[in-house]
DNA sequence: GCTTAGATTTAGCCAAGGCTAAATCTCCGG
DNA sequence: CCGGAGATTTAGCCTTGGCTAAATCTAAGC
């Protein structure tokens, strides 16, 4: 494409990785749900998505849902390549903890050019998930979509290995680490509580897994 | 220090980085020279100088020049070293031309976080000079300052090493690496004419250079 | 020591992105 | 089908970092 993403402000940026992130998560994408997830108020919101909507960028009638364009959301897909790149990147080849390569990626996905980009992914091998387990977008914009059940669907006796853990805090990604609870942990579901909370076979031990950690696990189920 | 340089916008970090320039080359920090050098108006210059004045990291009296106090040459030196250090990087380990990389560099050099600085430090073998043979400011922020004459300035017979060469203009980058005057190559003057340009020998040809190119390269003199 | 060209500053404007408070709309429940 | 809670928008303001035009200062040259 002749204008790459980064022609965009960083705050649009922001707010259509943003818009795209509630749609798969709750479907809806309600101004509130914007406001909300980017940490500003729903005027400022509102303020925004009409921006977005001048560029072409969302669909919005007034009083209405936030609906990506077909160029929105080809952008969003840019941009979540370049941060899942980074954290990858920042991984294999830097080092940093599983914990800390969200926030950074985040803060350098905006200026990664496409030139480095495609450095980048040349030197990963073109891979096809960044280290939580989340799927990088081709560079043509697709997304290989893949739904997996929560750790706290699954009941006792279920074995699945982890396919992905939220990215979003940190905090939890260091309570899962130190459970051994990584993309690519094999588990096996022992007990299910009242509360929603597990106990359940991780790396040999046996660990108790209360039910906001199980809900930022994915598994990929085995049939075993 | 508690305050990282990434806490200044990105604005103020590029004032600071084309002040401490200016002095280096120039001397007198002048608000035209400053308006010149960052591609806007002098009445822009001047809005920018005073705040930085108010930020503490200028000095700055009505009708005068500009000078850095320590804590604004201190922030200049890190983004300099941020950006070298990119710069490395992006030669060594993704491969990008030498003159690709001041660009890319300037760009990311903004959000570079003091962890993924020193993991990249490290992975360079904390490197004393950028590839443009630039020194690279310590992470306590002082400069090997080395003082080397531009090619213009040698004489016939005189020989040398090429220590630096500007990375302001990417086309003149393109000619001098065509003319394989790079960092680290060895050159022989064989005569000057009166315009100023040079016959010399590099790489064991015999090489016509530009009076424009000449004072973009810097010699360490051999004695020899 | 004047004059004046050129440097610097001031005044007043703009767009991007934020904010709060107030107005307005939607839609659910009775 | 009406009222009101909650969602959304509007109005008016702020800071950052730009701009032009006009005012003012500095300093060089006579």
């Amino acid at each position: 494409m002749v204008s790459p993403v980064t022609a965009l402000s960083q705050a649009i940026q922001d707010y259509l990785k943003g818009i795209y992130k509630i749609r798969q998560g709750q479907g809806s994408v309600t101004l509130t749900a914007v406001a909300q997830r980017m940490g500003v108020s729903a005027a400022s919101a509102t303020n925004m998505v009409k921006r977005l909507a001048r560029l072409g960028l969302v669909a919005h009638a007034p009083y209405r849902t936030v609906e990506l364009t077909a160029a929105g959301e080809k952008a969003a897909l840019e941009i979540i390549r370049h941060h899942r790149l980074l954290e990858l990147f920042l991984r294999q080849h830097l080092g940093l903890d599983l914990h800390q390569i969200h926030r950074e990626a985040e803060e350098m996905e905006h200026s990664l050019s496409e030139a480095v980009e495609a450095r980048i992914a040349a030197l990963l091998g073109d891979p096809v998930a960044d280290p939580h387990g989340d799927p990088i977008p081709s560079r043509g914009g697709t997304l290989p979509q893949q739904v997996h059940p929560r750790l706290e669907e699954l009941r006792p006796g279920d074995r699945g290995e982890v396919a992905r853990v939220s990215d979003e805090d940190p905090r939890l990604l260091r309570r899962l680490t130190a459970l051994g609870l990584v993309p690519g942990a094999r588990v096996r579901i022992l007990q299910r509580h009242r509360n929603g909370a597990l106990a359940l076979l991780s790396g040999g031990r046996r660990r108790h897994v209360s039910p906001v950690l199980a809900r930022a696990v994915f598994i990929a189920r085995r049939s075993a």
